[in-house]
DNA sequence: TCAGGCACCGTTTTT
DNA sequence: CGGTGCCTGA
């Protein structure tokens, strides 16, 4: 679908771009099936542009043809294209994407996450500023249990800092770009409980230096600082990276934009007026020049759901206005989902104040209806929820194009009980994590202690791991020994004789010292000679075997260490993986890998099984079939949202996400009932159920039926107050910010769900007992199943026929 | 030094 | 409920 009327080439800046004349005539196959927009995103040339994609209107295909076409015209090299995504699955996705488009002239590219990009700068770059390039990276784990050690030494919590809160918080001010010195200059420091918190964060950030090492944050922030600091360092990036595309704009934080900008300045223009106030930097716009890298941004600020961990919407909202002359394509027609499934999606996020209007749409027509069910409780949702996913696989549904959604981890187990039950394969994605293992860790720290000695967490973390009789007394008086020394806790280690420990002591210290001797030998030999690809395998096998790791646990009579050794095979097996993908890569790159992978990787595994996974992962996938579950309040929207500004759009957003990853059926569950630690609490639906029209839900069982009030127009449950004008109002009624009080939502149900839960106490009904029900009249109990709060009475009522009622709150009584 | 028992606690999302 | 941290006794 050519569309001769559409100018492909639209504002080119320089005479270097008047190729791309040329290149529109080769690219046919690059552009053949584009729609308009979709044509414009790809062949628009200039300094800056914003692709607005809506959810699924094909942005992938359009950013990945728009960098073929960059090659293949010869615009650029490959060396001279960074492109940047949210995840490593996608980055690869791209990578592969591209190739398959041009072949092997994408080679060269750097196509990576905004850390591994970051890695690789830093690794060149990082004894410019005190570090060395075998620096590691501590993941939040990480980062947490050192900041957990600080906190404790500066008596934090005395003053009310719990180690994840302080850790939060300086990981807030380092998306922010601020440092322990830029936030107390604009901190209340006669605040004690400010003081406090500045101390552990400046001995945080001197630990990190002095360990040579890295936390996520910094990743991004060092680079920054890194360009700002030295700009003859950062020119040369500019001059290599000509053209920058960035994907999920709408989830970058300050760090993250400032990183972009600096790279997108021009070439020299180091005058950069950075002023710093309150930790904020703030730029003056500036005009791009002629030298800069064109940049351009792909999001969908509909789908930003990660403002909780820094992200800053108005990095998109207000891209126009940081790059003066940016160009912006909207793509709104959607290639994904059925109308029925995006007219949800649509009224949805309509409620969502405060965003440009935008509608998606498709042609592929109405489809299914959208299916509700309201169980009894989560057992009797995740049973439904197996029933459906096998009746849909008997029509021909493979398994792996279905997925089940949640908003949190804890809900998988649920789901996972019933589903083991009914033979239904499934794979959780995310959860816990491999690499959080604490046997993975144990043996990621030994590499540590031999990659990067700097690394004293690493070191004292296997100390004692398997036991070998080192305690706090001993780890203590070695630190104190290589604090006199003035040498480090790891030299420390080979003085064993000069610590004042017993001999069975110094025996077990000069043991360890000896394998990570022996171990480093293998895998970083020193004179200039390059490790073999399989130095990291050996020399972790080694490690384990010979610091009886391996025999510990085989020893062990905890059934749970069968399983870590395993876990340790595989991680062996993923260190042989790693030297066949990179026969020169040396035990930090291993490192760094290993620390920036996230378990959404092994989604390829997922083949042949129902994928199960909170709502944030699921964001850039997409199912024939979707369930949606948990559809409560206090759970999504989640009740700690309630209490942040802008959390409950933020929630909303995380729903519309959730339901625009469907291709074809959705279907949307919910509990009465739910038990969280331990306890039944009852369940209220979500408000953003009832954002959904009510004539594209079809409900096999509504919470009305559920609750037996009302239960008899089930199909009303959503059905707009009857007077009450008609569809216009949906999407112009509007609460203040989301924050109208649950009850006005609530209320709206025009059979309402009642806020204030009836509770029968312990109302005991057993089959054959006659009872009255407020709605249906009288019957008899057939059956009682479930226990406790959860306990379901079958009712067969005498006029309306058989029933389940929760005997707890349905308005029932024994005659 | 360390295993085991017990109390308590917090409960979201993750590169 | 499950994990963590603290305390005890050996």
């Amino acid at each position: 679908m050519t569309d001769a009327s559409t100018p492909l080439i639209v504002g080119s800046v320089t005479g270097r771009f008047d190729k791309a004349d040329h290149a529109s005539r080769s690219d046919d196959d690059l552009l053949a099936g584009l729609n308009p927009p979709q044509l414009e995103a790809v062949t628009y040339r200039g300094p800056a542009l914003l692709i607005v994609a809506g959810a699924g209107s094909g942005k992938t295909s359009v950013l990945t043809r728009r960098i073929a076409s960059l090659l293949r015209s010869r615009e650029a090299w490959p060396s001279q294209i960074l492109a940047i995504t949210f995840t490593n699955k996608a980055a690869g996705e791209m990578r592969e994407r591209v190739r398959s488009l041009i072949g092997d002239r994408a080679e060269g590219m750097w196509i990576s996450t905004f850390h591994s990009a970051c890695v690789r700068i830093l690794r060149r770059e990082a004894q410019q500023f005190g570090f060395t390039k075998s620096f590691t990276i501590y993941d939040s784990g990480d980062s947490r249990a050192l900041i957990k050690r600080l906190v404790k030494e500066h008596e934090g919590d005395a003053f009310g800092l719990t180690p994840a809160g302080t850790q939060s918080r300086i990981s807030k001010l380092k998306n922010e770009l601020a440092d322990a010195e830029s936030y107390a200059r604009q901190a209340n420091m006669s605040d004690p409980v400010e003081r406090v918190f500045v101390e552990i964060f400046g001995a945080y950030q001197r630990e990190l230096q002095k360990a040579n090492a890295f936390d996520f944050d910094d990743l991004i922030g060092q680079t920054v600082y890194l360009f700002r600091a030295f700009p003859h360092v950062a020119d040369q990036y500019r001059r290599r990276f000509r053209h920058i595309l960035v994907d999920e704009y709408q989830d970058t934080n300050h760090a993250q934009y400032a990183l972009i900008h600096e790279l997108t300045r021009p070439i020299g223009s180091d005058a950069a007026p950075v002023a710093s106030s309150g930790g904020m930097m703030i730029f003056e716009p500036e005009p791009v020049g002629e030298d800069a890298a064109s940049l351009t941004v792909v999001g969908d600020s509909d789908q930003s759901i990660y403002a909780f961990r820094g992200a800053d919407i108005r990095n998109i909202t207000e891209f126009e206005r940081d790059y003066p002359g940016a160009k912006v394509v909207l793509l709104e027609q959607n290639y994904r989902s059925t109308q029925n499934i995006l007219s949800a999606a649509n009224a949805v996020i309509s409620n969502n104040f405060d965003r440009k209007e935008k509608r998606l749409w498709t042609d592929v027509g109405a489809g299914e209806p959208i299916i509700g069910f309201t169980g009894y409780s989560q057992h009797d949702e995740a049973q439904f929820v197996a029933d459906e996913i096998e009746s849909l696989h008997k029509t021909g549904v493979d398994y792996s194009q279905m997925a089940v959604f949640y908003r949190t981890n804890s809900q998988s187990r649920a789901l996972e009980e019933i589903f083991i039950r009914s033979a239904v394969p499934y794979k959780i994605m995310g959860g816990t994590k491999f690499y959080e293992r604490a046997e993975i860790k144990d043996a990621l720290a030994y590499l540590v202690a031999v990659a990067n000695p700097a690394d004293e967490m690493a070191l004292r973390r296997i100390l004692n791991r398997p036991r070998r009789g080192i305690g706090d007394v001993t780890e203590t008086s070695i630190a104190r020994y290589a604090a006199d020394q003035q040498i480090t806790f790891r030299d420390a280690l080979a003085n064993s004789s000069a610590l004042g420990v017993g001999p069975k002591l110094q025996a077990a210290i000069a043991q360890l010292d000896a394998i990570l001797a022996e171990a480093t030998a293998i895998m970083l030999p020193s004179t200039g000679e390059l490790a073999p690809p399989t130095a990291v395998a050996e020399g972790l096998t080694l490690l384990l075997n010979k610091s009886g790791y391996f025999d510990a646990l085989r020893r062990s009579r905890d059934p749970q260490d069968e399983a870590r050794l395993e876990n340790l095979d595989e991680l062996v097996a993923v260190t042989r993986e790693f030297a066949r993908n990179n026969p020169e890569g040396t035990v930090i790159d291993f490192l760094s890998e290993v620390a920036l992978v996230a378990d959404a990787d092994d989604l390829d595994d997922a083949s042949g099984s129902v994928s199960l996974m909170t709502l944030h992962t699921a964001k850039g996938l997409e199912f024939d079939a979707v369930f949606l579950t948990g559809v409560e309040e206090d759970l999504i929207p989640h009740r700690i949202s309630a209490n942040e500004p802008g959390g409950p759009a933020e929630e909303r957003r995380l729903f519309y996400v959730g339901i625009t990853r469907a291709r074809k059926r959705l279907y949307l569950s919910l509990a009465m009932t739910r038990a969280q630690f331990g306890e039944v609490t009852v369940a209220m639906p979500s408000r953003f159920l009832q954002e959904v029209p009510s004539e594209l839900i079809d409900w096999r069982q509504s919470p009305g039926d559920v609750n037996s009030r009302g239960g008899s127009r089930s199909r009303a449950l959503n059905a707009r107050p009857s007077g009450g004008s008609d569809s216009g109002s949906w999407g112009s009624k509007r609460y203040g910010d989301d924050l109208a009080p649950k009850s006005t939502a609530i209320d709206k149900f025009p059979n309402r769900i009642p806020a204030k839960v009836r509770d029968n106490g312990d109302l005991v009904l057993a089959s054959g007992d006659r009872i009255r029900h407020d709605d249906f009249g009288e019957g008899r109990v057939d059956a009682v199943t479930g226990e406790g709060a959860k306990r379901v009475a079958h009712v067969r009522f005498d006029t309306v026929g058989a029933k389940k009622l929760l005997i707890k709150i349905a308005p029932i009584a024994k005659i």
